[in-house]
DNA sequence: ATATATTCGGTAAACGTTTTCCATGGAATA
DNA sequence: TATTCCATGGAAAACGTTTACCGAATATAT
């Protein structure tokens, strides 16, 4: 017993064409009605399971897609990825995560899934498209569906052959002008800001916001109060030590995400500096443990659950070819206020 | 341009057999040195890509593994999810992972990738296998290389006809019991504690070792001081307003995971309750965030890297057939103290 | 020198599907 | 009754690989 359980076994089985089986049970009004209740009985007593790669091998879809997260581990990234699942399981799609932990080879190696032909298209979270830039020139290579996500280059899009790539994200540069001028607001002018990876394109538009408010507002941008970090907790207590060492210190510190929020508060606090009164903190993301924080995070609420679904639906558009009415979604953020920023009276 | 380019092209373009470039690319030498190197030069340039969906119909492997995660976003699984990555890496897998949001259908959905044959094994982290019951008992089913994580029934294992799934986890009934022991050598004689879902195993073997803790202790535990909650912060939240409208308030609070721990003592801190000077909390997990919170957390510290590798490696282990050591492996725990037990003198 | 082993490349059969094309027979139409 | 049409099911080609098998050529041993 438990040989193999092919569609051909199937077929003899019932003493009929593998035809007739693969219609009973993919097509069934391609067949009589008879015919399709005895297939589709058989194949659910048998536990007939349908072989994938070869079906996707004939008919060169899979219904699959791949989606590369830098790290998946992130607080933030985390949120993005249920809607994301979500939307696609409600269009028949399944999506495979790939951890790439930012490294360039591993993101060419989820990437290799479509050329491989193991999916039909991919979301990818960093800056550039997950193939070697000789993949990308050459004159083989056809850009497959792909949608790129929360590292964009909203100006221009990155574009392949001169098509551009269709983009889900918010506007990181308002959205740090946003919460810089509520620093302004609060008084202060002095503002550190510890940031990430400075080659990405959200810290490229987030120092670009936060140096424009501060422009607006007649404050000079003192760049020696820039200090790069990673976008992790990490960073952030490493970085809080320093600013903390500074002769003239800031008043407050916009952290461009709020893991280093939260770090960057730990270390305040662990050195008897009180967040909001001697230095007030800001972070980015409005990640679940911002409001549990204490003091609680003030931050940029990014719209999470709506990033993953519309990079799902945008990208099974493509990949089904409907018609496609925005390929470039810019989403809205909020600013939260909340204790860290706001002075208790 | 930019036609098709299989190895049938490939082999034209170089006027030779298919034969020939399949072995030239993998299967080196099983071919002339010359041959091998007009034709990766070649497959370079015109930028072939094998099908491996063709490849792996034919050869059925697939070199891909699935991981199937109750929740993508948890703190504490993300931990373990790296670690799974990179050890199958350097074995040359790559691991998909799916988010199931705890809903049976989606597990099943993403276990349909093994009997579709687009991967070679499963690692799960629900109690249950992600197939259907009736394909569990089906003759025809043949049981596919897998792991179970996380959420096992240790005493038992889970078996399929017989057959025993090797799993990876840590002794939650021992871990439980440390935790507790240690929360009643601070003195508490009350203990609140916070589950999660009751019907899975690890919520049973850990209130299983917190009761048997008390009991060494000479404490009578009373099923009123046990608070049903599902891992979250917000059902920590919850429960402790819970907690704090008891006539008789415990002295302490074992949450049975981080983030319901980080809720529970929000809402204390919320109520003037101090921690740990009023009431003790104590976690489980030890996620990222326990040693930043205030105060900082006291809990278990699972060991997330050793967890997710050896998932992989064991998988891979019976996926090529290798003589496997344990089949059954338990990993040790550790009992991180933090201030939100310890009363500062 | 011959006999034997080894290396190398090609032919063609598989892997498990889906789908085009065709043949058949019965129903519908004229 | 003769003709057309449609519903149904089978045969076989195709999807893009890998690999068993063969035969030719070359190297090695006697």
């Amino acid at each position: 017993m438990s040989n193999k359980l092919g569609i051909k076994e199937l077929a003899q089985h019932l003493d009929i064409s593998i035809a007739s089986v693969s219609r009973a049970l993919h097509n069934p009004n391609r067949v009589s009605k008879d015919m399709r209740e005895r297939v589709q009985a058989a194949a659910k007593e048998l536990g007939y399971k349908q072989n994938t790669l070869a079906s996707s091998l004939r008919t060169a879809k899979t219904r699959n897609i791949v989606a590369i997260i830098p790290d998946l581990s992130d607080t933030f990234n985390a949120g993005v990825i249920r809607s994301m699942e979500d939307a696609a399981a409600k269009r028949g799609y399944s999506i495979l995560f790939g951890d790439s932990q930012g490294e360039r080879e591993r993101e060419i190696r989820y990437g290799e899934l479509i050329q491989g032909k193991r999916a039909d298209g991919v979301i990818f979270f960093s800056s550039t498209p997950p193939f070697p830039e000789e993949t990308l020139q050459s004159d083989n290579f056809t850009v497959p569906p792909m949608v790129n996500s929360c590292e964009v280059m909203i100006d221009s899009g990155y574009k392949i052959k001169g098509q551009s790539i269709p983009y889900v994200t918010i506007n990181n540069i308002e959205a740090s002008k946003e919460i810089t001028e509520h620093l302004i607001q609060q008084g202060h002018k002095r503002i550190a800001v510890i940031t990430g990876d400075p080659s990405t394109p959200s810290v490229k538009q987030r120092l670009q916001g936060h140096i424009e408010a501060q422009q607006m507002a007649g404050i000079e941008h003192s760049s020696s109060l820039v200090f790069e970090g990673d976008y992790t907790i990490e960073s952030g207590q490493k970085l809080a030590h320093d600013i903390l060492k500074l002769k003239h210190r800031p008043t407050a510190i916009f952290c461009m995400c709020d893991e280093s929020a939260i770090g960057c508060m730990h270390t305040l606090k662990e050195n008897g500096v009180r967040v909001p009164q001697d230095i007030a903190v800001a972070g980015f993301d409005d990640i679940r443990f911002a409001q549990f924080s204490t003091p609680t995070l003030t931050t940029i609420a990014q719209p999470v659950e709506e990033i993953g679904r519309r990079c799902s639906e945008l990208l099974i558009d493509i990949i089904e070819n409907k018609s496609i009415k925005e390929k470039r979604v810019v989403l809205p953020h909020k600013l939260v206020i909340r204790e860290s920023t706001r002075i208790p009276n």
